[in-house]
DNA sequence: ATAGTGACTATAG
DNA sequence: GCTATAGCCACTA
Protein backbone atom coordinates (compact mmCIF):
# COMPACT_ATOMS: atom_id res chain seq x y z
CA UNK A 1 0.00 0.00 0.00
CA UNK A 2 1.37 3.07 -0.82
CA UNK A 3 2.20 5.61 1.96
CA UNK A 4 1.87 8.45 0.25
CA UNK A 5 -1.45 8.16 -1.52
CA UNK A 6 -3.15 6.41 1.19
CA UNK A 7 -2.26 9.29 3.25
CA UNK A 8 -3.92 11.49 0.80
CA UNK A 9 -6.66 9.69 0.57
CA UNK A 10 -7.41 9.33 4.47
CA UNK A 11 -6.43 12.64 4.21
CA UNK A 12 -9.47 13.81 2.02
CA UNK A 13 -11.74 11.66 3.51
CA UNK A 14 -11.20 13.59 6.83
CA UNK A 15 -12.61 16.94 5.51
CA UNK A 16 -15.28 18.02 7.11
CA UNK A 17 -18.52 19.27 4.46
CA UNK A 18 -18.40 23.26 4.03
CA UNK A 19 -14.62 23.10 4.26
CA UNK A 20 -11.59 22.94 1.59
CA UNK A 21 -8.42 22.16 1.47
CA UNK A 22 -5.39 22.68 -1.40
CA UNK A 23 -3.48 20.49 -3.33
CA UNK A 24 -0.51 21.69 -1.89
CA UNK A 25 -1.87 21.76 1.41
CA UNK A 26 -2.97 18.03 1.76
CA UNK A 27 0.37 17.01 -0.17
CA UNK A 28 2.09 18.40 3.07
CA UNK A 29 -0.09 16.57 5.43
CA UNK A 30 0.72 13.61 3.32
CA UNK A 31 4.69 14.22 3.96
CA UNK A 32 5.35 15.83 0.40
CA UNK A 33 4.52 19.98 -0.27
CA UNK A 34 5.93 19.03 -3.50
CA UNK A 35 3.59 16.34 -4.54
CA UNK A 36 0.74 18.18 -5.27
CA UNK A 37 0.43 16.64 -8.80
CA UNK A 38 0.11 13.39 -7.19
CA UNK A 39 -2.61 14.80 -5.30
CA UNK A 40 -4.98 15.31 -8.25
CA UNK A 41 -3.54 12.01 -9.44
CA UNK A 42 -4.71 10.10 -6.31
CA UNK A 43 -8.15 11.61 -6.51
CA UNK A 44 -8.51 10.25 -10.51
CA UNK A 45 -7.29 7.32 -9.16
CA UNK A 46 -9.38 6.45 -6.00
CA UNK A 47 -12.00 9.50 -5.80
CA UNK A 48 -14.18 6.61 -7.30
CA UNK A 49 -13.32 3.63 -5.64
CA UNK A 50 -13.36 5.50 -2.11
CA UNK A 51 -15.75 7.93 -2.40
CA UNK A 52 -13.56 10.38 -1.77
CA UNK A 53 -14.94 14.10 -2.11
CA UNK A 54 -12.73 15.21 -4.22
CA UNK A 55 -14.90 18.40 -5.16
CA UNK A 56 -13.36 19.65 -1.55
CA UNK A 57 -9.78 19.78 -2.52
CA UNK A 58 -8.92 23.08 -4.96
CA UNK A 59 -5.95 24.08 -6.40
CA UNK A 60 -4.30 27.12 -4.58
CA UNK A 61 -5.37 30.74 -3.29
CA UNK A 62 -8.74 28.70 -3.20
CA UNK A 63 -8.60 28.88 -6.81
CA UNK A 64 -10.23 25.75 -8.64
CA UNK A 65 -7.45 24.44 -11.02
CA UNK A 66 -9.41 22.19 -12.80
CA UNK A 67 -10.13 22.21 -16.55
CA UNK A 68 -13.96 24.41 -16.94
CA UNK A 69 -13.89 21.94 -19.88
CA UNK A 70 -14.92 18.72 -17.63
CA UNK A 71 -17.83 18.35 -16.09
CA UNK A 72 -16.59 17.60 -12.79
CA UNK A 73 -15.02 21.52 -12.68
CA UNK A 74 -18.96 22.10 -12.96
CA UNK A 75 -20.32 19.79 -10.89
CA UNK A 76 -17.55 20.69 -8.13
CA UNK A 77 -18.98 24.18 -7.84
CA UNK A 78 -22.49 23.28 -7.24
CA UNK A 79 -21.36 20.47 -4.19
CA UNK A 80 -19.20 22.91 -2.64
CA UNK A 81 -22.31 26.05 -3.06
CA UNK A 82 -24.59 22.92 -1.64
CA UNK A 83 -22.39 22.59 1.50
CA UNK A 84 -22.01 26.32 2.14
CA UNK A 85 -19.48 27.62 0.64
CA UNK A 86 -19.42 30.92 -1.22
CA UNK A 87 -17.05 32.19 -3.95
CA UNK A 88 -16.09 35.09 -5.74
CA UNK A 89 -15.82 36.12 -8.88
CA UNK A 90 -15.73 33.36 -11.49
CA UNK A 91 -14.53 30.29 -8.66
CA UNK A 92 -12.36 31.78 -6.17
CA UNK A 93 -12.66 30.30 -2.68
CA UNK A 94 -12.32 32.54 0.16
CA UNK A 95 -9.45 30.31 1.66
CA UNK A 96 -9.46 32.20 5.14
CA UNK A 97 -12.83 30.89 5.87
CA UNK A 98 -13.12 27.77 3.74
CA UNK A 99 -9.67 26.57 4.24
CA UNK A 100 -9.56 23.01 6.29
CA UNK A 101 -8.48 22.77 8.90
CA UNK A 102 -9.78 26.40 9.46
CA UNK A 103 -11.19 27.05 12.68
CA UNK A 104 -11.47 23.41 14.57
CA UNK A 105 -13.90 23.46 16.46
CA UNK A 106 -12.40 22.49 19.79
CA UNK A 107 -14.97 22.43 22.53
CA UNK A 108 -12.04 22.09 24.75
CA UNK A 109 -9.94 24.76 24.79
CA UNK A 110 -11.57 27.35 22.27
CA UNK A 111 -10.01 30.64 22.66
CA UNK A 112 -11.86 32.71 19.82
C1' DA B 1 15.27 0.53 -14.68
C1' DT B 2 13.59 4.30 -18.19
C1' DA B 3 10.42 7.44 -20.01
C1' DG B 4 6.12 9.83 -19.90
C1' DT B 5 2.62 12.16 -17.51
C1' DG B 6 -0.44 15.15 -14.56
C1' DA B 7 -7.66 18.27 -11.64
C1' DC B 8 0.01 21.50 -8.91
C1' DT B 9 2.87 25.67 -7.33
C1' DA B 10 5.86 29.49 -7.63
C1' DT B 11 8.22 32.83 -10.22
C1' DA B 12 8.90 35.88 -14.11
C1' DG B 13 7.47 38.73 -18.18
C1' DG C 1 -4.83 38.94 -14.74
C1' DC C 2 -2.84 35.74 -18.04
C1' DT C 3 0.87 33.12 -20.38
C1' DA C 4 5.13 30.85 -20.24
C1' DT C 5 8.81 28.23 -17.85
C1' DA C 6 10.89 25.52 -14.28
C1' DG C 7 10.74 22.46 -10.33
C1' DC C 8 9.14 18.33 -8.16
C1' DC C 9 7.13 13.99 -6.98
C1' DA C 10 4.56 9.64 -7.31
C1' DC C 11 2.21 6.56 -10.40
C1' DT C 12 1.73 3.99 -14.96
C1' DA C 13 3.22 1.71 -19.27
Amino acid sequence: MQDFTHRVITLIGQIPAGQVATYGQIATMAGNHRAARQVSRVLHSCSQKYQLPWHRVIGAGGRITIPKDLPSHQRQLKKLQSEGIQMGLGDTIDLSIYQWPGTTPDPHDQNV
